[in-house]
DNA sequence: GGCTGGCACTCTCAGGTCAGGAGTGCCAAA
DNA sequence: TTTGGCACTCCTGACCTGAGAGTGCCAGCC
């Protein structure tokens, strides 16, 4: 996890704790710094007084802050990382909204299409933004390929992979092929490779070509010119996401301010920032919870991400996961965000 | 063009058109509402006694307005309309954004990085939002038709059109075909069809079917299921824009307000709004330039788009253009708007 | 008749003051 | 250890004020 540095939880008597509770959940609520008299009435069994005495403690330790000397006191990230750990008591997701995300993510629908989908469903189930990282996809089996001249030396390249995806890519050859030669080539890799790897088809074919050396027929040297472009990885250029209701953010007026806004929208736009973030939960089991500069951006300081990874046969393709302000209900977000994982890998897996 | 009623130049003397587009330039240079005095010194040669005069009589006929009592002129609608119609003087671009559009334009490029590519340039040299619709393709050559069998009674069928575009559907069929029964029907299609409009290849196969009616064989029926359910369109589907360079917009003080920049944001998401403002200037010639609230759409009041369309031999394809504020600097973004369909054109033309 | 200088007027904006409200910290008493 | 009391701090909104900018209008001038 992230925590910074382990808060004890031995520090706080069991009291604080419950205190620091009901004032975070109030203060997520309200939008509003929280002071002992609201306390007193709503929750705690304690006079005013003493209560202003925990919230010292608390404050002391770092749970919480007070923005100035008279407007009661706001949960600090150590403050909510605590109550996320310790205090909060997550409720399951109300069955209405797990049907909608069930009936919504349709096995039959393209990978595309369930990204789309997924990320949909969590913008507006959160009322925040959602975002969904593309299956990376590091088996790429090969089902089929096809060639189609172009002119100046270039192919068109298609490629069925993993049942049912296609790529195409435009790639350089030394000379002008004929629709024939084409052809050839592309049966000859069907023939030989069909349902195996395509990198390490690749592989294989280089270093068949390189020991074979002067023996190697035309046709296996235009295959192999063929199959070096085109089975190459695009896993760099893949790793991306989709996301959607950002313009819910625009909401919160945490996040009221324009210029911040503009360089959070930058990072979203620039996608750099958020894919870091998202590359570390890749491996990290469950749902991931970063508060505001646990995160490790600038940008994302105001913000809360919220993450769990998504998988087909047990291996792990993607994150997905919600970013909103730091006071967001994160009791409700984390369930949220796992069921849809768990609903979005269902869906994956069970595709035929 | 778009102006609600014609303001007869008539009204104007030349001394006020003089004026106004002194003003009009000062406003968008400096953004601030101008005096009589600063056009005193700066530009019109007369005493800001007469200048008062003349921006009086320019504010009852509905071509400046005062935000308040003391605060000076500002461009209305109206104002900016005459302005961009009769006063305006378009520079041409300068040749270094030129060189920069013609280089990053490669006709080498797929159709989707070409459109990337235009909106990431018309955001950059404007930096304001830049728009790019993707082109509408009324007419789809067949080149090579793929059927691959997946499970459940569905087929993947792989299109290739107009040489160099491939496009992947799943279709449903009434029973499940082997590989080869597919082979075949592709093979069928392909050496009948190829090179022919693939909306005329659908209605002629089914109108084909319907005369024959008993003696068809199975392979042709086959044929007909399959590409009567490939071979439609998804004109609707594609009716779609790139957008680069929003956040751009959020640099405008005009604009700082958080709930109308949400707003605008959305409308950006739903396209809807803004397809429909390009969809009146497929036909329109040349550029296009709507002011605020002649766009016709709420949440573009305080915005101005500009849009040219492009277009492949001789058709138009789509539309493309820039979005910022009312105040904007007219006289660069016409040209800047104008190259980029050109060349966008151009590469469009000169591809192989 | 059109142009100009002068002048009173209006409006915004920034800064300062002030009272009210909310919440705290601390202390002394229960 | 808890609690009530009290002085204190700080924010907030309202109000005022003076400076600055620009206008409208008028009377005089070319």
């Amino acid at each position: 996890m992230t925590q910074p540095d382990p808060a004890p939880a031995a520090q706080l008597s069991e009291r604080a704790q419950r205190l620091l509770k009901v004032l975070v959940e109030r203060y997520i609520e309200e939008g509003q710094p929280v002071g002992s008299r609201t306390l007193a009435k709503g929750g705690i069994e304690l006079s005013p007084a003493s209560i202003r005495n925990v919230m010292a403690d608390l404050e002391e330790l770092g749970f919480l802050r007070a923005p100035h000397t008279s407007a009661g006191r706001v949960p600090t990230v150590r403050g909510y990382r605590f109550f996320v750990d310790s205090l909060m008591c997550v409720q399951p997701l109300e069955s209405a909204a797990v049907d909608r995300v069930r009936r919504t993510l349709d096995p039959h629908a393209s990978t595309t299409d369930l990204v789309q989908s997924a990320s949909t469903l969590l913008s507006g189930l959160s009322h925040m933004a959602g975002v969904v990282m593309v299956p990376r996809r590091d088996s790429l089996t090969l089902r089929q390929v096809e060639f189609l001249p172009l002119s100046d030396r270039r192919v068109l390249a298609i490629l069925v992979v993993n049942e049912r995806e296609v790529q195409n890519r435009i790639i350089h050859v030394s000379r002008d092929y004929s629709r024939i030669e084409l052809l050839e080539a592309a049966n000859y890799l069907n023939a030989l490779f069909a349902g195996r790897d395509i990198f390490q088809v690749r592989s294989e074919l280089l270093a068949e070509m390189r020991r074979a050396q002067s023996d190697v027929n035309d046709l296996m040297r235009r295959a192999v010119e063929m199959a070096e472009q085109t089975f190459v990885a695009d896993g760099e250029a893949a790793d991306d996401f989709v996301m959607a209701g950002q313009t819910n953010l625009m909401g919160f007026s945490e996040l009221a301010d324009v210029a911040r806004l503009r360089q959070l929208f930058e990072a979203f736009t620039q996608k750099r920032d958020l894919l870091g973030l998202f590359d570390q939960c890749m491996h990290a089991q469950g749902v991931q919870i970063f508060i505001g500069d646990e995160t490790g951006y600038d940008v994302l300081e105001e913000c809360s991400v919220i993450t769990a990874p998504y998988e087909v046969d047990g291996r792990v393709l993607g994150v997905l996961g919600v970013v909103g302000p730091t006071r967001m209900a994160y009791e409700r977000m984390v369930p949220l965000v796992d069921v849809t994982a768990r609903l979005l890998s269902a869906a994956l897996n069970s595709r035929v």
